[in-house]
Order: structure tokens, then sequence, then C-alpha cells
DNA sequence: CCTACCGATCGGTAGG
DNA sequence: CCTACCGATCGGTAGG
């Protein structure tokens, strides 16, 4: 019994380092990429060593896609499970909305938006990674298209040509987009407003006459 | 005399060279980023030495620089000076936002928007090579400011608070960027048409009653 | 046999 | 523009 409270002892303290690990690589490449994510600079962050944090992945590549994972973890509970939690329709869409813009103006990545970051790093480097962020985006954006999709269904969503889903998707998605990258680039507090005014005047533009946007 | 001839002669092969290295420098920096864009790399495109390329340039900073002006050059031939060829108000806000369009479309940069890629790559960097990146964003903002307000003095454009000039200019460049994204990483092919679909719209939606969106 | 590391060093390449 | 290099750091692995 003493020598499996051990091994479970070592195993959780193992995972433990490994999550560690992969919160600080994420936090690194939101604001220097995943090409800033060096065993060195980890190691030197988490005040272990280069071995240490290598024990953990098979390779450069597996920590990257790790990484990711991580991030959307991490994404996952700062945005999407709390908006799922708003009553479905226009409701929960605007709450998908409104908590993409609140996981911008909390910095819950440092350098801002991980996925942003990433993807405009790999967008032109084929490999696993690349896949990784590009499958990552696709969920996103069809998540914004299920959620409008479902308000339309509920009648809250007119069913007219400029509120089909991939299109309203593209544009909402848009807006958090250059919120991040004013916010990031010129250090525009105004950005994430800009933003959520948009946002409010486009969801307000494809309403159903009946129906009224949460505050 | 055949000496300031030699001189000449060197001087603008040199000249040659240095462009030729600024092209190259920011065709890969499109892709894989500025820090994609090292000596080695330069020289092996090229075909010469990294010592002659960096013969050209005091510091990699100074290539860096020097590689951001080549690129607003390129940028303002395809974009800037032909939309400024329109006819004033409306008519050459939509041309600001058709060329910015078919900019991504031809594909001028093979990575993509090169002030896209290297922003969101410099975007948590201080230093002059971010300094440079956001100063040459707040030009292309105020640009496409200044042509809403244009647009409003000549009466084209309605004066409510959904036509403020930094407004829309925020959201007609946040359609701009969400296209290069979808095209790059997802290689979606309906993403530029997309945008295209969205800026008419908000441009129609701001426009007085007698005014016509071009073609 | 296992794990989670350490200090040191491998072959290569970066900017200069 | 060339060859010939430097200090450092890269991803990755050795024995303890």
């Amino acid at each position: 019994m003493s020598g499996t409270l051990t091994v479970d002892g070592r195993r959780r303290r193992g995972d433990r380092t490994r999550e560690a690990i992969l919160r600080t690589a994420a936090a690194i490449a939101s604001a220097e990429g995943l090409d800033g994510v060096s065993l060195g600079r980890l190691a030197g962050d988490l005040g272990i060593s280069k071995a240490g944090v290598y024990a953990h992945f098979e390779s450069k590549e597996d920590l990257q896609l790790a990484t990711i994972a991580s991030a959307q973890a991490t994404f996952a509970a700062a945005v999407v499970e709390p908006a799922l939690e708003a009553p479905p329709g226009l409701a929960r869409l605007w709450a998908l909305c409104d908590r993409s813009l609140d996981y911008l103006a909390r910095d819950v990545f440092p350098g801002g938006c991980f996925f942003f970051s990433t993807g405009a790093e790999f967008d032109a480097r084929p490999g696993p990674v690349r896949d990784a962020l590009a499958l990552a985006r696709r969920a996103w954006i069809r998540l914004y298209e299920q959620l409008v999709d479902d308000a339309r269904r509920a009648g809250e969503v007119v069913t007219t040509a400029e509120a089909e889903p991939r299109q309203v998707a593209f544009e909402l998605d848009a807006l958090a987009m250059a919120a991040n990258v004013d916010r990031q680039l010129l250090d525009d507090a105004d950005a994430v407003p800009r933003a959520r005014r948009a946002m409010r005047a486009r969801l307000a533009a494809i309403a159903t006459p009946d129906t009224e946007l949460p505050a």
C-alpha cells in the first residue's frame, strides 16, 4: 500500500508539473508565438531544468500540440462553457459574443488571444500544428453558426440572406479579432467596447421584431 | 569620369540587390514572420552569401525596419494609390475596401497580408519594430476614417452614431482581417467574397437615401 | 523495474 | 559581395 501511494504521489506530481508547463507555454505563445516557447525559456520561467521540461513530451511538436490542447481547455472554461449556460436563442448567441470580448478584456492570456497569435504564426506552415489550429478555428466558427441557427429555429433571428449563419459567424468573429489587434498592437482600451457596440448592432439588425437583446 | 561611372554602377547594382533582398524578406515575413527572415535564409533564397546580405544593413533590426518600409511601399502601390484615383465620397471609400480585398485575393504577399502576420508577431514585443508596425496600422485606420469623414461631408454618408468614422473604420478593417485569416489558415476561398458582401452591406446601411453604392 | 528530475553536452545554426 | 569564423542558443539526450 505504501508503494502504491508513492507511485500515485509521483504521478500526481508529474501531472501537476506537466500542467504547469503547458499553462506557461500557452502564456508565452500568446505573446511571443509557439516559436518563442523553447525548452530553455520554459525551464527558466518554471525554475526547473530543460530536461525536466522535456521529460514530459516526446518531441517539440508534441509539446506544441499539447500546448494548443491546454489553451483550448482554458478558452472553453473562460468563454464557451459560461456562454452555454445562457438560455438558448439570441441570448446564448449574445453571451458567446460577450464572453469572447471579456476573455480579451481580462487578458486570460497575457499576449492576447492565444489562437489569434498562433494562427497567424502557423497559417502558412504546413504540418500538424497548423492542422490543429485550423481545426480549433473551424470548431469556434461552427459553434457561432450553430447558435445563430438555433436562434433562427427559435424564431428569434430572421431568416433573410443577411442573417445566414456562416455570414453572421464570420462578421461577429471578425469584430473580436479586430478588438484583439487594436488592444494588443495599438494599446487601444476602446477596442473591446467598439467591438461590443458593433456586435450588438449586428445582432439587433437580425433579431425578429418581438425579440429583445439581453443586456 | 570612369571612376564616377564605376562608383555609380556599383551603387546602382547595390541598390538593386538591396531592393531584391527587401522584396524577398517581405515575402518570407508574410508567411513565416520577421523572425523567419534570417540572414542565412535570405542568402540561400537569393543565391548570395550571408555576409553579402548583411553588407546592406547595419543590424538585424535595421533589416527588419527596411523590410517594413518596403512592404508599406508595396501595399501603397497595390491598395492605397489605386483607391485614391476613385472619385471622392462613398465611391472612394468603397474603392479602398475593394482594393484591400483584391490585395488579399491576388496574394500580393505569398503568406497573406504582411502587416497582419508581422503585427500579430510583434504586438507583445516592445521595440522599434513593434512601433513601426503600430504606426503603419494607425495610418491605415486613419485613412479609412478620413474617407468616411469625407463621404459624410459630401452628404453621401449619414451622420448618425452608427456611421461614426472610427467605428466604421474599425468594422471595415475587421472584415478584411477575418478574410485574411480564413483564407490563410482555413484555405477558405469564400472568405474574400464573404468580407466583400459584409462591407457592401455596411456601406449600404450608412449611405444617405439618394446615394448609390458603386459596383 | 518505475517516476521525475539534475548538470552537462550532443550536432547544427543563429546573428554578426 | 566572399570565406572564415565568434559566442549563444536551439532541440534533444547521455549517465547519475
